[in-house]
DNA sequence: TACTTTTGTTAACACCGTTAACAAAAGTAA
DNA sequence: TTACTTTTGTTAACGGTGTTAACAAAAGTA
């Protein structure tokens, strides 16, 4: 009987509509208001019937998570295998990983659990500035020092910035509370590279 | 006539009462469950009041925001006069920066918008595996080949990880749509950074 | 005392995620 | 076809959210 099979069918292909709705609500207007108020409107049923497909709505984010992070495995797997030499392989990687974040922003927003307040309004905070202040004068000293002086201060300090908020919201996410001194040393390992490629570049 | 001062002081008052409660909720529940009900709650007062010193929620969060700025920004300083050097000074700034992530855990959340859906179920998530094998596979390989063999190829996977997640988070806070070729250099310098701590340690 | 301004309240609007109770449809067995 | 069971869908509600309009009360001013 190819009942059970078309109940299946239906259900997966419901399942998917679902997704589909979703999905448009999360790239028209951001993963923070998709509404399963919203997702039953577009999909022309009740309210309900999502929760016969889905656990709740964090169950609907978590299927985007999943497929964001498969297509970033795809991705560098696919950029990966058209390089032979390692260094050339992680230097690809990290510009298909980039292009991936920006072309996908949706969904790496969503791995990552990014954006929520005033991020196009983070510039205006005057106190922001006196934190990168501090830091930019430093690093533009230490350039000044080093055998290097023409190199550019401001990348040197984004690039600075981004080692140590990478460091910091990747163990974040992974882990609760302070993580132990054995954590720390990937702090230690990336900023004295940091330094040395200051120092003599 | 001192009435209008007092009120000034009062309103003041008043308003640091809003920012004290909503404060407790943020470190005891997380900034995503702060309500203005439970506010207005808190200080024993009805809800508008809290409209007559905040235009919204949003305004309370981003007091916080610069709060916590401020803050990193001090600690910054503070640890960055006990050096001379340069070098010792990032060096320095960097653990200062790590260790106020986390010992404010509250403030570092909200001023990058960090952390929304299942933090801490993503080591649950088999797709994440695919991407992060492929890395440190390509890692793996590239200490193999590399002057020091021996070197710790998790640590390093981690640090890749982290740069590339931060150069991409902090553009993404920063500025919509695809950044330019010349944020991309960033990128650049990051990673040959990087290549280079491998090949040679 | 009469008037104005500030301050606070109640009550509502328009949303949200989630679920219980129930109706309708679909499938199954006689 | 009929009687029964299971699946699927609905309505309506619960408890929560941010925000605001309308109004009362208190405080300050003349």
């Amino acid at each position: 009987m190819g009942i059970a099979e078309r109940k299946i069918r239906q259900r997966e292909e419901f399942r998917a509509s679902i997704l589909e709705a979703a999905w448009q609500q999360v790239i028209s207007d951001g993963w923070q208001s998709l509404s399963i108020r919203k997702i039953a409107d577009a999909i022309e049923y009740s309210i309900p019937v999502i929760y016969n497909h889905f656990e709740n709505k964090e169950a609907i984010l978590l299927e985007f998570t999943k497929e964001g992070f498969q297509k970033l495995a795809d991705t560098l797997q696919t950029v990966k295998d058209q390089y032979t030499v390692p260094a050339e392989q992680l230097e690809a990687m990290a510009h298909a990983y980039w292009d991936f974040a920006f072309d996908h922003k949706e969904y790496y927003q969503l791995m990552f659990g990014l954006g929520i307040p005033a991020c196009d309004r983070v510039n205006e905070i005057e106190e922001l500035k006196n934190a990168t202040s501090v830091m930019i004068s430093t690093i533009k000293t230490a350039i000044e020092e080093s055998s290097h002086p023409e190199t550019d201060y401001f990348l040197k300090y984004h690039t600075y910035l981004s080692i140590l908020h990478g460091l910091v919201s990747i163990q974040m996410i992974q882990k609760e509370g302070k993580p132990d001194a054995a954590k720390k040393m990937i702090l230690q390992d990336a900023i004295s590279g940091f330094i040395i490629s200051i120092n003599r570049k």
